[in-house]
DNA sequence: CTACAGCTTAAACCATAGTTTAAGGTCAAG
DNA sequence: CTTGACCTTAAACTATGGTTTAAGCTGTAG
Protein backbone atom coordinates (compact mmCIF):
# COMPACT_ATOMS: atom_id res chain seq x y z
CA UNK A 1 0.00 0.00 0.00
CA UNK A 2 1.03 3.51 -0.44
CA UNK A 3 2.14 5.71 2.14
CA UNK A 4 1.34 9.89 2.57
CA UNK A 5 4.41 10.81 0.61
CA UNK A 6 3.75 8.49 -2.71
CA UNK A 7 0.63 9.71 -3.18
CA UNK A 8 1.78 13.05 -2.70
CA UNK A 9 4.08 12.66 -5.45
CA UNK A 10 1.67 10.89 -7.57
CA UNK A 11 -1.36 12.99 -7.42
CA UNK A 12 0.73 15.92 -7.16
CA UNK A 13 0.56 17.63 -3.94
CA UNK A 14 2.66 18.00 -1.05
CA UNK A 15 1.56 15.57 1.61
CA UNK A 16 0.93 18.65 4.48
CA UNK A 17 -1.77 19.22 1.24
CA UNK A 18 -2.81 15.90 1.99
CA UNK A 19 -2.99 16.04 5.78
CA UNK A 20 -4.92 19.07 5.15
CA UNK A 21 -7.93 17.52 3.48
CA UNK A 22 -7.94 15.26 5.60
CA UNK A 23 -8.30 17.81 8.39
CA UNK A 24 -10.72 19.95 6.95
CA UNK A 25 -12.86 16.79 6.39
CA UNK A 26 -12.47 16.18 2.38
CA UNK A 27 -10.98 13.18 3.12
CA UNK A 28 -11.82 10.52 5.96
CA UNK A 29 -8.71 9.33 8.35
CA UNK A 30 -7.38 6.56 6.65
CA UNK A 31 -6.39 3.13 7.58
CA UNK A 32 -3.08 3.30 9.81
CA UNK A 33 -0.46 0.48 9.60
CA UNK A 34 0.58 -0.58 13.14
CA UNK A 35 3.29 2.53 13.01
CA UNK A 36 0.57 4.70 12.66
CA UNK A 37 1.62 5.62 9.25
CA UNK A 38 -1.49 6.04 7.00
CA UNK A 39 -1.76 3.41 4.16
CA UNK A 40 -3.69 4.78 1.03
CA UNK A 41 -5.53 2.95 -1.53
CA UNK A 42 -6.00 3.54 -5.44
CA UNK A 43 -9.71 4.74 -4.33
CA UNK A 44 -7.69 7.60 -2.16
CA UNK A 45 -5.81 8.79 -5.29
CA UNK A 46 -9.08 9.01 -7.58
CA UNK A 47 -11.24 10.96 -4.97
CA UNK A 48 -7.33 13.28 -4.79
CA UNK A 49 -7.25 13.73 -8.32
CA UNK A 50 -11.21 14.24 -8.40
CA UNK A 51 -10.29 17.18 -5.46
CA UNK A 52 -7.23 18.61 -8.10
CA UNK A 53 -9.80 18.32 -10.65
CA UNK A 54 -12.40 20.52 -9.05
CA UNK A 55 -10.21 23.14 -7.77
CA UNK A 56 -8.62 23.36 -10.63
CA UNK A 57 -12.35 24.39 -12.32
CA UNK A 58 -12.35 27.18 -9.61
CA UNK A 59 -14.06 25.13 -7.03
CA UNK A 60 -13.85 25.91 -3.46
CA UNK A 61 -12.48 23.04 -0.51
CA UNK A 62 -16.23 23.85 0.93
CA UNK A 63 -18.09 23.54 -2.08
CA UNK A 64 -15.65 20.12 -2.98
CA UNK A 65 -16.35 18.73 0.04
CA UNK A 66 -19.96 17.88 -0.41
CA UNK A 67 -19.41 16.22 -3.87
CA UNK A 68 -16.52 14.14 -1.91
CA UNK A 69 -18.90 12.78 0.51
CA UNK A 70 -21.01 11.66 -2.28
CA UNK A 71 -18.48 10.17 -4.26
CA UNK A 72 -17.28 7.91 -0.90
CA UNK A 73 -20.91 7.00 -0.61
CA UNK A 74 -21.24 6.70 -3.98
CA UNK A 75 -23.74 3.86 -4.30
CA UNK A 76 -26.93 5.84 -3.10
CA UNK A 77 -29.68 5.88 -5.65
CA UNK A 78 -28.79 7.12 -8.35
CA UNK A 79 -31.83 9.74 -8.76
CA UNK A 80 -30.22 11.10 -5.39
CA UNK A 81 -26.89 11.54 -7.26
CA UNK A 82 -28.52 12.75 -10.34
CA UNK A 83 -30.35 15.35 -8.05
CA UNK A 84 -26.98 16.68 -6.80
CA UNK A 85 -25.31 16.68 -9.89
CA UNK A 86 -27.97 18.41 -11.61
CA UNK A 87 -27.61 20.93 -8.85
CA UNK A 88 -23.65 20.91 -9.41
CA UNK A 89 -24.30 21.14 -13.31
CA UNK A 90 -26.45 24.51 -12.82
CA UNK A 91 -23.13 25.60 -10.93
CA UNK A 92 -21.29 24.87 -13.55
CA UNK A 93 -23.63 27.05 -16.14
CA UNK A 94 -23.44 29.23 -13.94
CA UNK A 95 -19.59 29.61 -13.88
CA UNK A 96 -19.49 29.10 -17.48
CA UNK A 97 -21.45 32.41 -18.32
CA UNK A 98 -19.59 34.32 -15.77
CA UNK A 99 -16.20 33.74 -17.35
CA UNK A 100 -17.92 34.28 -20.81
CA UNK A 101 -18.48 37.33 -19.65
CA UNK A 102 -15.07 37.64 -18.66
CA UNK A 103 -13.87 36.69 -22.21
CA UNK A 104 -15.71 39.06 -23.55
CA UNK A 105 -14.75 42.05 -22.03
CA UNK A 106 -11.06 41.31 -22.12
CA UNK A 107 -11.28 40.14 -26.28
CA UNK A 108 -12.97 43.95 -26.51
CA UNK A 109 -9.93 45.60 -24.55
CA UNK A 110 -7.21 43.61 -26.82
CA UNK A 111 -9.30 44.15 -30.02
CA UNK A 112 -8.64 48.12 -29.47
CA UNK A 113 -5.37 49.46 -30.63
CA UNK A 114 -2.96 50.97 -28.25
CA UNK A 115 -3.90 54.65 -29.68
CA UNK A 116 -1.32 57.07 -30.88
CA UNK A 117 1.88 56.47 -28.45
CA UNK A 118 2.62 58.75 -25.91
CA UNK A 119 0.79 62.15 -26.76
CA UNK A 120 -2.39 62.69 -24.22
CA UNK A 121 -4.03 58.97 -24.99
CA UNK A 122 -4.43 57.53 -21.79
CA UNK A 123 -4.61 53.40 -22.44
CA UNK A 124 -7.99 52.54 -23.11
CA UNK A 125 -8.58 49.92 -20.59
CA UNK A 126 -7.72 52.82 -18.13
CA UNK A 127 -10.07 54.67 -20.02
CA UNK A 128 -12.73 52.54 -19.70
CA UNK A 129 -12.41 51.94 -16.24
CA UNK B 1 -14.09 67.53 -2.82
CA UNK B 2 -14.57 63.84 -1.71
CA UNK B 3 -14.82 62.32 1.25
CA UNK B 4 -13.71 58.65 1.29
CA UNK B 5 -17.24 57.28 2.40
CA UNK B 6 -18.83 59.20 -0.87
CA UNK B 7 -15.85 57.76 -3.19
CA UNK B 8 -16.43 54.64 -2.07
CA UNK B 9 -19.85 54.58 -2.33
CA UNK B 10 -19.24 55.88 -6.18
CA UNK B 11 -16.46 53.23 -6.86
CA UNK B 12 -18.58 50.56 -5.20
CA UNK B 13 -16.52 49.71 -2.25
CA UNK B 14 -15.94 50.32 1.47
CA UNK B 15 -13.76 52.96 2.97
CA UNK B 16 -11.96 50.22 4.76
CA UNK B 17 -10.96 49.16 1.59
CA UNK B 18 -9.78 52.41 -0.15
CA UNK B 19 -7.49 53.01 2.72
CA UNK B 20 -6.50 49.32 2.20
CA UNK B 21 -5.10 50.28 -1.22
CA UNK B 22 -3.71 53.11 0.10
CA UNK B 23 -1.63 51.17 2.84
CA UNK B 24 -0.61 48.49 0.30
CA UNK B 25 0.75 51.54 -2.01
CA UNK B 26 -1.77 51.37 -5.06
CA UNK B 27 -3.00 54.88 -3.80
CA UNK B 28 -1.19 58.05 -2.94
CA UNK B 29 -1.60 59.50 0.46
CA UNK B 30 -4.21 61.37 -0.28
CA UNK B 31 -4.28 64.78 0.28
CA UNK B 32 -5.57 65.88 3.92
CA UNK B 33 -7.75 68.94 4.56
CA UNK B 34 -7.36 70.73 7.88
CA UNK B 35 -9.77 68.22 9.42
CA UNK B 36 -7.00 65.64 8.46
CA UNK B 37 -9.95 63.64 6.36
CA UNK B 38 -8.57 62.60 2.77
CA UNK B 39 -9.74 64.38 0.07
CA UNK B 40 -10.01 62.92 -3.47
CA UNK B 41 -10.36 64.06 -7.11
CA UNK B 42 -11.75 62.29 -10.25
CA UNK B 43 -8.72 61.05 -10.59
CA UNK B 44 -8.48 58.90 -7.77
CA UNK B 45 -12.10 57.93 -8.75
CA UNK B 46 -10.69 56.94 -12.32
CA UNK B 47 -8.22 55.04 -10.48
CA UNK B 48 -10.10 53.41 -8.14
CA UNK B 49 -12.13 52.15 -10.96
CA UNK B 50 -9.03 50.81 -12.73
CA UNK B 51 -8.46 48.82 -10.30
CA UNK B 52 -11.61 47.17 -9.54
CA UNK B 53 -11.79 46.74 -13.06
CA UNK B 54 -8.64 44.95 -13.30
CA UNK B 55 -9.34 42.91 -10.31
CA UNK B 56 -12.93 41.58 -12.09
CA UNK B 57 -10.41 40.79 -14.85
CA UNK B 58 -8.46 38.34 -12.05
CA UNK B 59 -5.78 40.18 -12.03
CA UNK B 60 -4.21 40.56 -8.44
CA UNK B 61 -3.29 44.03 -6.52
CA UNK B 62 0.56 43.27 -6.66
CA UNK B 63 0.23 43.18 -10.20
CA UNK B 64 -1.82 45.90 -10.73
CA UNK B 65 0.11 48.04 -8.04
CA UNK B 66 3.03 48.93 -11.02
CA UNK B 67 0.15 49.64 -13.34
CA UNK B 68 -1.13 52.54 -11.18
CA UNK B 69 2.22 53.51 -10.61
CA UNK B 70 2.62 53.76 -14.47
CA UNK B 71 -0.28 55.12 -15.11
CA UNK B 72 0.55 57.88 -12.44
CA UNK B 73 3.28 58.54 -13.59
CA UNK B 74 1.98 59.41 -16.72
CA UNK B 75 3.88 56.43 -18.71
CA UNK B 76 1.73 53.91 -20.44
CA UNK B 77 0.76 51.49 -18.64
CA UNK B 78 -1.04 49.96 -21.75
CA UNK B 79 1.30 47.19 -23.29
CA UNK B 80 1.48 46.10 -19.92
CA UNK B 81 -2.29 45.87 -19.33
CA UNK B 82 -2.77 44.14 -22.05
CA UNK B 83 0.23 41.25 -21.78
CA UNK B 84 -1.55 40.47 -18.43
CA UNK B 85 -5.11 40.39 -20.20
CA UNK B 86 -3.83 38.20 -22.58
CA UNK B 87 -2.35 35.84 -20.19
CA UNK B 88 -5.56 36.01 -18.42
CA UNK B 89 -7.46 35.73 -21.08
CA UNK B 90 -5.57 32.39 -22.11
CA UNK B 91 -6.42 31.22 -18.78
CA UNK B 92 -10.24 31.95 -18.69
CA UNK B 93 -10.27 30.14 -22.42
CA UNK B 94 -8.72 26.84 -20.97
CA UNK B 95 -11.06 27.20 -18.20
CA UNK B 96 -14.12 27.92 -20.19
CA UNK B 97 -13.01 24.39 -22.00
CA UNK B 98 -12.42 22.53 -19.59
CA UNK B 99 -15.64 23.26 -17.49
CA UNK B 100 -17.66 22.61 -21.14
CA UNK B 101 -16.09 19.51 -21.30
CA UNK B 102 -17.37 18.52 -17.85
CA UNK B 103 -20.94 20.06 -18.76
CA UNK B 104 -21.00 17.98 -21.54
CA UNK B 105 -20.44 14.67 -19.46
CA UNK B 106 -22.77 15.64 -17.09
CA UNK B 107 -25.01 16.10 -19.64
CA UNK B 108 -24.80 12.86 -21.02
CA UNK B 109 -24.49 11.25 -17.69
CA UNK B 110 -28.08 12.84 -16.29
CA UNK B 111 -29.57 11.92 -20.00
CA UNK B 112 -29.26 8.42 -18.75
CA UNK B 113 -31.99 6.49 -17.59
CA UNK B 114 -31.70 6.28 -13.98
CA UNK B 115 -31.60 2.40 -14.22
CA UNK B 116 -30.89 0.68 -11.38
CA UNK B 117 -27.60 1.17 -9.52
CA UNK B 118 -24.92 -1.04 -11.04
CA UNK B 119 -23.96 -3.89 -8.94
CA UNK B 120 -20.35 -3.37 -7.79
CA UNK B 121 -19.60 0.30 -9.30
CA UNK B 122 -20.25 3.56 -7.70
CA UNK B 123 -22.60 5.73 -9.50
CA UNK B 124 -21.19 6.41 -13.40
CA UNK B 125 -21.30 10.37 -12.20
CA UNK B 126 -19.05 9.94 -9.54
CA UNK B 127 -16.61 7.55 -11.40
CA UNK B 128 -17.07 10.44 -14.44
CA UNK B 129 -15.90 13.18 -11.95
C1' DC C 1 24.54 0.74 15.28
C1' DT C 2 24.23 4.96 13.04
C1' DA C 3 22.19 7.92 9.68
C1' DC C 4 18.99 9.69 7.08
C1' DA C 5 14.60 9.77 4.90
C1' DG C 6 9.90 9.68 5.90
C1' DC C 7 6.10 9.40 9.03
C1' DT C 8 3.30 11.53 13.32
C1' DT C 9 1.13 15.65 15.88
C1' DA C 10 -0.38 20.36 17.20
C1' DA C 11 0.39 24.85 16.56
C1' DA C 12 2.30 28.63 14.37
C1' DC C 13 3.00 30.95 10.19
C1' DC C 14 2.25 32.74 5.19
C1' DA C 15 -0.17 35.36 1.44
C1' DT C 16 -4.39 37.54 -0.33
C1' DA C 17 -7.93 40.79 0.32
C1' DG C 18 -10.01 42.88 3.01
C1' DT C 19 -13.40 43.92 7.56
C1' DT C 20 -13.99 44.93 12.29
C1' DT C 21 -12.94 47.05 16.53
C1' DA C 22 -11.60 50.45 19.86
C1' DA C 23 -10.80 54.90 20.97
C1' DG C 24 -11.16 59.23 19.49
C1' DG C 25 -11.84 63.71 16.49
C1' DT C 26 -15.22 66.38 13.21
C1' DC C 27 -19.23 68.14 10.98
C1' DA C 28 -24.14 69.34 10.30
C1' DA C 29 -28.78 69.36 12.02
C1' DG C 30 -32.04 70.52 15.40
C1' DC D 1 -25.07 71.76 22.86
C1' DT D 2 -26.21 67.35 21.99
C1' DT D 3 -26.82 63.74 18.65
C1' DG D 4 -25.62 61.01 14.90
C1' DA D 5 -23.16 60.31 10.87
C1' DC D 6 -18.65 60.30 9.16
C1' DC D 7 -13.76 60.75 9.64
C1' DT D 8 -8.94 59.12 11.91
C1' DT D 9 -5.57 55.32 13.54
C1' DA D 10 -3.45 50.82 14.70
C1' DA D 11 -4.29 46.38 15.53
C1' DA D 12 -6.88 42.42 15.57
C1' DC D 13 -9.82 39.44 13.15
C1' DT D 14 -11.90 36.73 9.00
C1' DA D 15 -11.67 33.31 5.30
C1' DT D 16 -9.13 30.44 1.99
C1' DG D 17 -5.62 27.17 1.18
C1' DG D 18 -2.21 25.65 2.54
C1' DT D 19 3.26 25.36 4.52
C1' DT D 20 6.49 25.28 8.21
C1' DT D 21 8.19 24.06 12.58
C1' DA D 22 9.29 21.45 16.66
C1' DA D 23 9.62 17.34 18.78
C1' DG D 24 9.46 12.70 18.28
C1' DC D 25 8.80 7.85 16.23
C1' DT D 26 9.78 4.45 12.18
C1' DG D 27 12.05 2.14 8.51
C1' DT D 28 15.91 1.00 5.77
C1' DA D 29 20.66 1.10 3.99
C1' DG D 30 25.38 0.77 5.03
Amino acid sequence: MLTIGKVAQRVGVRPSAIRYYERRGLLRPMFRGANGYRTYSDEAIRLLLFLKRAQALGITLKEIKPLLELAVNGRRPCSHVKQLAKNHLREIEAKIRELQMLQRELRALLRRKPGRPHRNEVCPIIQRA
